[in-house]
DNA sequence: CGGATTTGACCTGCGC
DNA sequence: GCGCAGGTCAAATCCG
């Protein structure tokens, strides 16, 4: 597996458009990293959300998480109250115990049910055990490889830590992954070679379709990042077609990013973030200006509600409404130059691939983490270590919109506050039934179209 | 009318 | 060298 991490294999794995793949690999491909250990680690609870914490600091190096986002504690869980997360499916990994009710069983260990796949993949995947065990430099950074931690459990709603590659989102998760190395393409442009080194980010993000049910107005979230889509494609092997992306925030800027939905979880979609925004993060007003037409509320809703899987119940899907659906489900706040940005990380599990990036999280400081309580919480991702990567952008920003969510809208762990909701920034990665219509927020624009 | 989306064609990289 | 698959372009179309 641990070829896996290898730009071109990750690549082929990920074009394989299975987010699933990637978020199992996880579980082990790491090198020399048996994923052990992978049933010990007990997520916090809700109710104590330092016992994560704890379990960090006693039992790793925090640079291990060298991830931007390993320090990052999710505010986004506090609101999370997903009954059925769509990062993994029950049967694909062993929740903690969760209740009915969606309560996190604070003591229940967290692995994966070891999926009928490859050996590798059978092994538990705990993204923070791996992490522990994972020393920096081999830290493999893998879509598959990256530590995964498993699915946040339905009922989470208070990590106060996310695992650098693993966010959970709604007690969905985000596998991102950055590599290094990836494809761009200019063919028609001869200076440009595809498949040169190139920062690439996968994430992995429940489809809010695939999320939930979700029939009526669907509560879709969005990058603060203005997408215009100029391309789709059918995938060899999978059924659902992935969409090219660019940003369209400022003219001249080359991030791209491509939408799909995992050939085998249609509940995941995987978003690569290619390439760097060249421009400081829109702000959320500039956010809403470039929010794509598809995303905007009076018609968007419509159309997700439309284009859900629940309404669809898989009626042919067009790739237009394919296309549509996906676009809407990747637009989870992310960071600027595509990585997942604080909210983003409530919801998904992210997947981090580049080794040196793996670096600069090694690098990172415990400060990143705050009070614990989501004071001063900032997400790693904007450590002036990044800065050369996909999060140099956010090193730029002065006011960082992020900051800016965190502050208004992340009273710490407490957040679970309905009231907090409008102006938490996280609301728009709610994607749960009952939040589905929390999106008039000072977020609107970036959610416009949810 | 401006901007976004759709979609077929074209180009490039890669494997055989 | 050939074919396949993926990525991008750009004209047409759609939408507010």
């Amino acid at each position: 597996m641990c070829s896996l991490f290898k730009q071109d294999q990750i690549m082929d794995n990920y074009h394989q458009g299975d987010l699933t793949d990637i978020i199992r690999a996880g579980g082990s491909g790491m090198v020399g990293e048996p994923a052990v250990a992978t049933n010990t680690w007990q997520f916090p609870s809700m109710d104590n959300p330092e016992s994560f914490s704890s379990a960090m600091d006693e039992n790793s190096n925090p640079h291990s998480f060298g991830d931007p986002f390993s320090s990052m504690r999710d505010p986004l869980l506090h609101n999370i109250n997903m009954p059925n997360s769509g990062f993994l499916k029950p049967a694909e990994m062993v929740s903690p115990s969760f209740d009915s009710t969606g309560d996190f069983s604070s003591n229940s260990s967290v692995m994966y049910a070891a999926p009928p796949i490859e050996d590798d993949l059978k092994r538990p995947c705990n993204i923070f055990t791996r992490m522990l065990q994972i020393t920096p430099n081999k830290l493999p950074i893998s879509p598959c490889g990256s530590p995964v931690m498993a699915a946040s459990p339905p009922g989470i709603q208070n990590p106060s830590i996310i695992p650098s590659d693993m966010i959970s989102l709604n007690g969905s998760k985000v596998c991102l992954v950055d590599n290094s190395a990836m494809q761009i393409s200019s063919p028609r442009n001869p200076g440009i070679k595809r498949r040169k080194s190139q920062a690439k980010k996968v994430v992995c993000i429940p489809a809010p379709a695939a999320a939930n049910s979700r029939a009526g107005g669907e509560v879709v979230p969005s990058d603060l990042w203005a997408w215009r889509k100029y391309g789709q494609k059918p995938i060899k092997g999978s059924p659902y077609p992935r969409g090219y992306y660019r940003c369209s925030s400022s003219k001249g800027c080359s991030a791209r990013k491509q939408v799909e939905r995992s050939r085998t979880d249609p509940n995941m979609l995987v978003i690569t973030y290619t390439s760097e925004h060249n421009h400081p993060w829109p702000t959320q007003r500039n956010a809403l200006a470039g929010s794509t037409r598809s995303t905007q509320p009076s018609k968007n809703s419509n159309v997700t509600s439309k284009n859900s899987p629940n309404s669809q119940t898989h009626k042919h899907i067009s790739p237009k409404e394919e296309q549509k659906e996906d676009v809407n489900d990747s637009t989870i706040p992310m960071e600027p130059s595509g990585g997942l940005a604080a909210g983003a990380t409530a919801g998904a599990s992210i997947k981090e691939e580049n080794e040196n990036k793996m670096d600069r999280q090694m690098e990172f400081d415990d400060e990143e983490f705050g009070d614990g309580l989501g004071h001063g919480y900032r997400p790693s991702m904007l450590d002036a270590n990044q800065t050369d990567d996909f999060f140099a952008d956010l090193g730029e920003l002065e006011a960082d919109p992020l900051d800016l969510l965190f502050n208004q809208g992340f009273p710490g762990d407490h957040g679970h506050e309905k009231g907090d909701k409008a102006l938490d920034p996280f609301s728009l990665l709610d994607w749960s039934d009952n939040n589905s219509s929390n999106n008039n927020t000072s977020f609107n624009g970036v959610k416009r179209g949810l």
